[in-house]
DNA sequence: GCCGGGCGATAAGCGGCGCTTATGATCGCA
DNA sequence: TGCGATCATAAGCGCCGCTTATCGCCCGGC
């Protein structure tokens, strides 16, 4: 077995189709034929079903190729061990103030290593975590976290944002019954337990949110409250690393803060992460 | 990057001395001169320092072998996914019952694969799970389990082993102060913080216990106990699952009861991981 | 101080294997 | 029934990773 074989199959997996995976993967068809005949010789098992339109795994398949999928990770594990790249990802304001104390420290204590934040559309952190896209991440709870070691390291109160017109805009702090007949922002990208909780519902009486327009991430938020739309909620951090003309931010009082939980995959080939998660763990703790 | 020069690299590694590595590995001593001078180049970074006597790995080399280890225990989890089993962890007398009903279970739902239980010595099982030798395991508490997902699955009260002329031998149960004159088993294999556990150290007086014998498994255990020189403690399962001409169990009260936990590295390769882990917190559930 | 042994690096040649192109076999569909 | 997909097979070839042979280096022993 080597990774090759593995890359082949995951790609023959993603198009059910050899030619296509060839033509991706740049190499020719029969290729493909025998690197899937030699594969299945050596593992002992039929892997893919042949049928005249293309090729569907079979169940022990679909089994190994999502092994291949985690193995390629692990290798790209390797490339990152030696690059000293850790890839962190977040969504919108992150872990607030916690996260750029910890690249700082981070920077101190590794000096030779380089961070790489990546930033991801609503929920998507957890699911680039999933994906192996980065090593370690600031998941905005509430998340399926289920197989990552996590940790909840920071919490924040919640705020409301509103056009700098609107009638609420000079208050000292809302309530989720204050803005209950405003449209409020949300977004099918992240997980329906995730829209929920962001949207307090249910609400407090029982009833629903008024749901206003979708986005997909914060700037399409914040534009669309700036122009007047809806309002939506946020973490306080976002009222720090996000402003918009036009756009008022006003504690939400009576709601449970946002917790942020650092999750990596356990085992992880980076060993970078335990050091990051060391440095999260330590500041996180006042 | 291949497969083939990852386990290059940690023969490498292991043995620090290209000539041994060779051997090892049925290859001749210049192809791994020339894997390791492919890899750092194609990773840009120096891996081993050379010297008369061998080589050692560089910083970002550690970590890099520690990257390709992981890496090939994934691939073994390609094969594992193939083949359909699952190596299961744990010592002694594991998570009593609940050990056996999930095998069942798991059987019933997963015709086709095949569970292989491995029984390690005493903290074996964790160390075990570290070394990726098992896909899941039973752990004993309290274990480092740090980087692992893992979750409390089965408690059982403790007792005590007792040779059966022993004077205490016929009482319905015994705290830890009335064996506290007696020498009491123990292991070197497990951590500090096992063992203390174990021998409820310090007694509830702040005295230590009288320390007895070691022993590195059940078996060496329950044949010196038996043997009368020394009382043993242990979970109530291991009451069920062994037994000893001239060794008795007596309930041991006033002790916190074992915990056992299930445990994984998330994220593995092994697809059947995810259903032990369903079958294990569904029948652990009641 | 010199020589021998052990180490990794280099050189040169060879052979396997994984690629290519060309073609065959099979099925669905019009 | 023939066409256009698909995957499988066959045959040839070239790369690359192996081998053996040798070198250069450092150290330790006498």
């Amino acid at each position: 077995m080597e990774l090759r074989q593995l890359r082949y199959l995951v790609t023959i997996a993603e198009t059910g189709n050899l030619g296509r995976a060839a033509e991706r993967l740049y190499v020719s068809q029969p290729a493909l034929s025998q690197t899937v005949r030699a594969l299945e010789g050596e593992l002992g098992v039929r892997l893919f079903d042949r049928h005249p339109g293309g090729v569907s795994p079979t169940a022990v398949g679909r089994d190994v190729v999502e092994a291949a999928r985690r193995t390629l990770a692990a290798a790209e594990g390797v490339r990152a061990a030696a690059a000293r790249v850790l890839r962190v990802g977040f969504e919108a304001s992150g872990a607030g103030d916690l996260t750029s104390r910890v690249r700082a420290e981070f920077a101190r204590r590794h000096p030779e290593a380089r961070l790489e934040p990546k930033r991801y559309d609503w929920g998507g952190e957890a699911e680039a975590l999933r994906a192996g896209l980065v090593d370690v991440a600031f998941v905005w709870l509430p998340a399926d976290l289920t197989g990552f070691a996590h940790e909840v390291v920071h919490r924040e109160p919640r705020v409301v944002g509103l056009p700098e017109n609107h009638r609420l805009a000079g208050r000292a702090g809302l309530t989720v019954m204050d803005v209950a007949d405003e449209p409020l922002m949300w977004t099918e990208r992240a997980p329906r337990e995730w829209v929920d909780w962001w949207a307090v519902n249910p609400r407090p009486d029982g009833s629903a949110p008024k749901w206003g327009p979708t986005n997909d991430n914060v700037e399409e938020m914040l534009d669309q409250v700036a122009d007047g739309v809806a309002v939506c909620f946020g973490p306080a951090s976002m009222a720090r690393y996000y402003t918009r003309p036009g756009l008022v931010w006003v504690p939400l009082v009576g709601a449970e803060p946002l917790r942020v939980a650092l999750a990596w995959p356990a085992g992880s080939a980076n060993p970078l992460v335990a050091a990051f998660v060391a440095v999260v763990r330590e500041l996180s703790r006042p």
